[in-house]
DNA sequence: CCACCCTCGAATGTATACAAAGTATTCTGG
DNA sequence: CCAGAATACTTTGTATACATTCGAGGGTGG
């Protein structure tokens, strides 16, 4: 599982960046061949893969790629804006516990120091990301669902991370998803705390679906017509010249 | 994917049916010897049951068993509920398809049917439990979500469907659910059909979750205290002398 | 007596050979 | 020339042998 995972995610790599077509029959002789091991970590790689529905496994008849496009992203993260609203209702249902409340504050604190100034340089893209992920995981985890957990730790194997991609398109639009973003923190947290589940619920859930404004953003962008949802969303992201690269 | 699909479904079934400890370590040698084959098929079930999180995986270290509680299968059933009210909602801002109209009010005919002289034989249950698939699933698929779809599919890997087992154990429950759960599925359409986003959303939510309730009513059945979330959760069903049987 | 290291063992990770299943091709009969 | 069946080939499913890694246990030195 774990040196495996390297062809695991080698795959899962090249899916992502369009290296099959959509819809290709992805024979376990064919992947051998290009990542240069045998069929065992392939079958174990290809399974995994199914059960993300990033290939499509028949029996006895191996396995095709599902190409993924913009509406498969698109639809990844509303489900994930969903779940993460349930998951700020419940947690401001059952009354939020003093060590989860003292972990949201201090990533509101680091999240508010980079609001100040946003920069484009990785430190800071890799810092506004952990700062964003204490938040959300923090209040995923506090759930105490282990279910609601996985379900969004899965998503994740979509490409769901969208802005850090849109920030580097963009400076004025990552300075104002920002800022916005600690407001939205802010008052996610507010809600979690007076007890209110539906408004915490909601407001995550608004909160949560920002990362659908990135998408519109890069389809503004690069003057995209409507009919862009379809796309692979490899060729979506190759637009800004930035390839796929997802959680896990 | 095919016949090992035998062996994945018969350690699954064992797991649920508690033939293994919670957090025992699951050697690929153990479960050779458990079902007479050889360790790929097995290292294939392994992982399918890693990705459904009934057992977990480390690199190198193999597997143990991730004991399923009471608590686990509320979970579950609470993020379903959630799902599937967003799927309501979805599709009430979006519009009803004509097909899909057609084949929810057949549903409702049918569950009608079902619903006026409710028995507990395998057929009257086999029926019922079709009637209300057919409508959750159509909602959901209705929704055009992959993601979302494949979410709720994953969750049914631990055994939300517990209304069956529930039903075995008191009748006059069983009466008063399917009514009221016909109640519940008009409401639900009546509001998609109108447009009502936010209140078919929560109409199936709040119809969804009452899967709670048959877990409820089992622990008044058997007469256990609070601490029974805790509890294995093939031992809570196997106090009504049922065994584990999950979808899939 | 304790701590550290070394060695041994058990279990997973990988490769390959063989079996079974499915598909495509070809050959034969009408 | 067409239809159907048999055969050959491709591809997945399974079994087993070998490599690697992690952990446990014992032995040695301080």
């Amino acid at each position: 599982m774990s040196q495996e995972k390297t062809v695991y995610s080698k795959l899962r790599s090249m899916i992502l960046n369009g290296a099959f077509d959509a819809g290709e029959r992805l024979t376990e002789l064919k992947v051998c061949e290009a990542l240069g091991v045998s069929r065992t970590p392939v079958r174990a790689a290809l399974l995994q893969l199914a059960s993300q529905n990033l290939v499509i496994g028949q029996s006895n008849r191996g396995y095709t790629v599902r190409g993924i496009t913009v509406e498969d992203v698109w639809g990844a993260n509303v489900v994930r804006s969903v779940l993460e609203g349930a998951a700020a209702g419940m947690v401001a249902r059952e009354g939020v516990d003093g060590d989860v409340r003292d972990t949201l504050e201090q990533s509101l604190k680091d999240y508010g120091q980079l609001a100040r100034h946003v920069e484009l340089s990785d430190d800071f893209l890799n810092n506004h990301s952990a700062a964003n992920r204490v938040f959300h995981e923090t209040i995923v985890s506090a759930s105490k669902n282990e279910s609601l957990f996985r379900s969004i730790e899965t998503l994740a194997y979509m490409p769901v991370q969208i802005n850090r991609v849109v920030f580097a398109s963009d400076r004025d639009f990552a300075i104002q998803t920002v800022q916005s973003g600690l407001a939205e923190h802010q008052s996610v947290l507010a809600a979690m705390l007076s007890g209110d589940g539906m408004a915490a619920e909601l407001l995550m859930r608004t909160h949560s679906q920002k990362a659908l404004r990135g998408i519109e953003h890069v389809q503004g962008v690069l003057g995209l017509g409507p009919e862009y949802r379809q796309m692979p969303f490899h060729k979506f992201i190759g637009g800004l010249g930035i390839s796929v690269v997802a959680a896990e």
